[in-house]
DNA sequence: GTAATACCTTGAGTCAACTCCAGGTCAAGA
DNA sequence: TCTTGACCTGGAGTTGACTCAAGGTATTAC
């Protein structure tokens, strides 16, 4: 029963407080407990929640796809075929993603690691963007 | 010297040519050369820094950062030290968006996967938000 | 030669994701 | 009691990345 006010809950999330009210309002993630008064209580749940919002988001997901990623975590059993195809479409997105990111950091890698050797230029840098398409 | 306009150009990137003229507004990706009349030829260069706009951009990199990385294409010999940090710190960034995206593809695998096999809701699901970090 | 295209510029509009503001409530301390 | 601080609401403002519109010029198609 460890709920916390939205102050608590932006320190240790790391998130603005206006930012949660505002994951509350667009109904991304909204406390589990109201006070009478009116104040959002969070639970160790939302802070989860809130975790995987703010990983998601760092891997370039909008707040909508998010949404739906946690629409499946939550009800997997629900429209199974249509929730699943979903996911598939989504571990497609991801794939696509990761493969361009491992090629950005080989060619980075390559280029931090060929620049601390040479004295003057990189003479593999013409090469860029030529790379993997 | 195959100079395209910014039609070709727009065809063969894909890249609307509003956000073409777009990024050249903002200096992003200026073609190679204008015209008396004022009309944008792009060269081979100027195609190829745009499939790199394209794949950053996929990446999850802002058109500053993008830009910035760029410039380090460009001119690896300038600045060296202060290229090679921020190089570095990009690269940073890039293996810890690769982290969080292998995991995420990982768990949406795992994901699907056990719901193609149960008959009644996923097992795994309650472990979300909680798994890695 | 004229009509349709393709291009130009400046500037405004849109959308996502915040971020800030004004004005108000409520609980606890000096 | 009064003030301080954390919270509330509704709504406006901001930023990044486009996207569209109006009004104009140049080029190609017939």
């Amino acid at each position: 029963m460890t709920e916390s006010t939205i102050g608590a809950m932006s320190k240790s999330t790391g998130i603005s407080i206006d930012t949660l009210r505002y994951y509350d309002r667009i109904g991304l993630v909204s406390p589990a407990n109201r006070g009478a008064n009116g104040r959002r209580y969070y639970a160790e749940d939302d802070f989860e929640r809130l975790r995987f919002v703010r990983r998601a988001q760092a891997s370039g997901f909008s707040l909508e796809d998010i949404a739906e990623l946690m629409q499946f975590r939550q009800n997997p059993g629900d429209n199974r075929g249509q929730v699943r195809a979903m996911a598939a479409a989504r571990l497609d997105e991801i794939e696509a993603r990761l493969a361009d990111l491992t090629q950005l950091r080989n060619e980075l890698r390559l280029l931090l690691s060929l620049c601390a050797q040479a004295q003057d230029g990189c003479p593999i840098i013409e090469h860029w963007g030529r790379v993997g398409g």
